[in-house]
RNA sequence: GCCCUCAUAGCUCAACGGAUAGAGUACCGGUCUUCGGAACCGAGGAUGGGGGUUCGAUUCCCUCUGAGGGCACCA
């Protein structure tokens, strides 16, 4: 955990002691005190609004708190700290309304730079349910978000140190509409779900004998199987666990068991003939139904029971991503949460953990569609990776957060494909591979030193992004703002292009050492970061 | 009717309540025998309307307008 507790764990929280604590020297009650990362490189390498914050408290103007929290800063850095504070921060400053500016020794930056990133491991279990569809059909477009928000927050999870399972949801039960109706398309008795590809599936399949139950669970599972193999081959992501409800929570009798113990606990009633939950005493808008009238199921108790499973078997955060039209379940399974104690998330919130991701909608010509199978404007998941290539359409769907509505015109996706952001941020790691591979063969030159290089600004701008790295992957671990990986990945292309301009790293017939070091790192962090997102970095384009 | 989400540059998107609201793309001007020009530098261009809270609001609250989605004995 080097550098993950180097920056983490020493430096931020040892600049957000030495501010509280200055503010106690002064005789401010100190609360929580903010340390960030300024976007701008001339505001120092971490920044805290403190004095502004603090300020109207006591009755002092921002700047001039500022001033004496520096100033209080500077007089116990030696006798509080030691000369540790001397050898890592090299300059703090009151800028702008009243921020105080952190700047950090060539030394301090250095050193970050060496030891590399690694990260404290938790082991603490998430489970993360992600892209469930149905096994009636093919992914299309608004599939993209979730899977591939999924796929790089588990990467992000795991990399924090959590241990993850990334779970697969088959809808496959054969008490579901949507599997009897499959099974009547099957047996030549309805259309529904009825396509080329699926045709060609049910051809393969021999279903004379069967019930439509039964032949639709058979085609189901044929659907579900070039699905799988798609999200595994074609979007590279990986999944822990292939759930079916068909054998699992209805074969299995956990349905069963779960649907005798809400009864148990007096959290249902009958009402005209069907059996209801009573989730709107646990806050839900109103009661669903358990059992229909006719006897069978809705696909409420396998939810609950899938649910209580994943608690059962052991996790302590359990996360579901969910496509906006799903949003109205999300009070209702946490009402379910409440009633049956589920445990709540460390920040006290309710379980599970649900992300909503807006739909997609299509635009041609200008005019704005919806998306329909029936009108056969649905545009697969397939044909797009196979037109633009999984990194483009990875960074499309990743770029822009979960709740943005996104618009989906496929001339738009043409033109911007050639001109990707992706391309932009590959194409500076490239270059770095490059320059790392011209070094190989040459001679290390004269007057390299570390300190010397980040008097460039750029050198120096690029040093400080590198080691935001663990931050960057700490942040989003607790907020799951996941599209803040594109942009750092697309930030730190810009520094590297920058020191690029500035900076020879081979020059005649040598090259400069700690360039060519600082080179590889952001070279290193620039593909980790793509790697967290599922993007490649190529090595030359 | 009730509920959820969204509205930022011509376009696609950013911005823990903070510093001059940032990128990409498009358009205009420049760099140019390049450690890889898929690059770099510069210019113009934006917070839907109206209130409120705050030292400070794109961000929080109310309201209006517009867009998407939900409100099944479908999943």
């Amino acid at each position: 955990m080097a550098w993950y507790a180097h920056f983490i764990k020493e430096m931020k929280e040892k600049i957000e002691a030495i501010v509280t604590e200055a503010l106690e020297a002064i005789g401010v009650e100190a609360g929580v005190v903010h340390i960030e990362r300024p976007a701008d490189s001339s505001h120092g390498d971490y920044s805290t609004n403190t004095a502004l914050v603090y300020g109207k408290k006591t009755g002092v103007s921002p700047r001039e708190l500022a001033g004496k929290l520096v100033e209080k800063i500077l007089e116990s850095a030696d006798s509080r700290l030691g000369r540790g504070l001397n050898l890592e921060i090299e300059k703090i400053e009151v800028a702008g309304a009243g921020f105080i500016n952190f700047f950090l020794t060539s030394s301090a930056l250095e050193s970050a730079l060496e030891k590399g990133p690694s990260f404290l491991k938790s082991g603490e279990k998430v489970n993360i349910e992600f892209i469930s569809t149905n096994p009636t059909g093919e992914l299309h477009i608004g599939h993209g978000r979730s899977a591939f928000f999924g796929d790089a927050l588990a990467r992000v999870l795991a990399l924090a140190g959590k241990d993850v399972t990334r779970e697969f949801y088959i809808n496959d039960s054969r008490e579901s509409n949507q599997i009897r109706e499959l099974g009547k398309t099957a047996l030549g008795k309805g259309e529904q779900y009825k396509t080329p590809e699926l045709e060609e599936k049910m051809r393969a399949i021999d279903f004379t004998g069967m019930d439509e139950e039964t032949a639709g669970v058979k085609l189901a599972h044929a659907v579900q199987e070039s699905n799988r193999k798609f999200i595994e081959k074609g979007l590279g992501a990986h999944f822990d666990v292939w759930f079916s409800e068909d054998k699992e929570l209805r074969a299995s009798g956990e349905n069963g068991k779960m649907l005798e113990r809400l009864k148990s606990q007096n959290l249902t009633y009958e009402k005209e003939g069907a059996l209801w939950l009573k989730t709107s005493e646990y806050g839900d808008a109103e009661d669903p139904v358990l059992v229909r009238s006719n006897g069978v199921p809705t696909y409420l108790v396998a939810d609950i029971a899938y649910h209580q499973n994943k608690f059962d078997r052991g996790f302590k955060t359990v996360i579901d991503v969910w496509g906006a039209d799903h949003h109205g379940h999300v009070k209702r399974m946490q009402a379910v949460g409440r009633m049956l104690g589920w445990p709540k998330t460390q920040n006290d919130a309710d379980q599970p953990v649900v992300f909503i991701a807006q739909l997609v909608s299509l635009k041609e010509d200008g005019v704005s569609k919806k998306m329909s199978k029936r009108a056969g404007n649905v545009i697969l998941l397939r044909d797009l990776v196979e037109e633009f290539g999984i990194d483009v359409v990875r960074w499309f769907f990743s770029d822009r957060a979960l709740n943005t509505q996104m618009t989906f015109d496929m001339a738009i996706a043409r033109e911007q494909s050639e001109k990707n952001p992706v391309f932009y941020t590959q194409y500076a790691h490239a270059r770095l591979a490059s320059i790392a591979e011209k070094c190989k063969g040459l001679k290390e030159g004269k007057e390299t030193n570390f300190a010397d290089l980040i008097k460039i600004p750029s050198a120096r701008a690029l040093a400080s992004k590198i080691t935001e790295f663990p931050e960057v992957v700490a942040e989003i671990s607790r907020d799951y703002n996941v599209h803040a990986l594109a942009g750092y990945a697309t930030s730190l292309a810009i520094e590297a292009n920058a020191f690029y301009r500035d900076v020879r790293v081979a020059d005649g017939g040598t090259f400069n050492s700690s360039a060519l070091a600082l080179a590889i790192r952001a070279k290193e962090t620039i593909a980790e970061t793509l790697s967290l997102l599922g993007i490649s970095a190529p090595e030359r384009m």
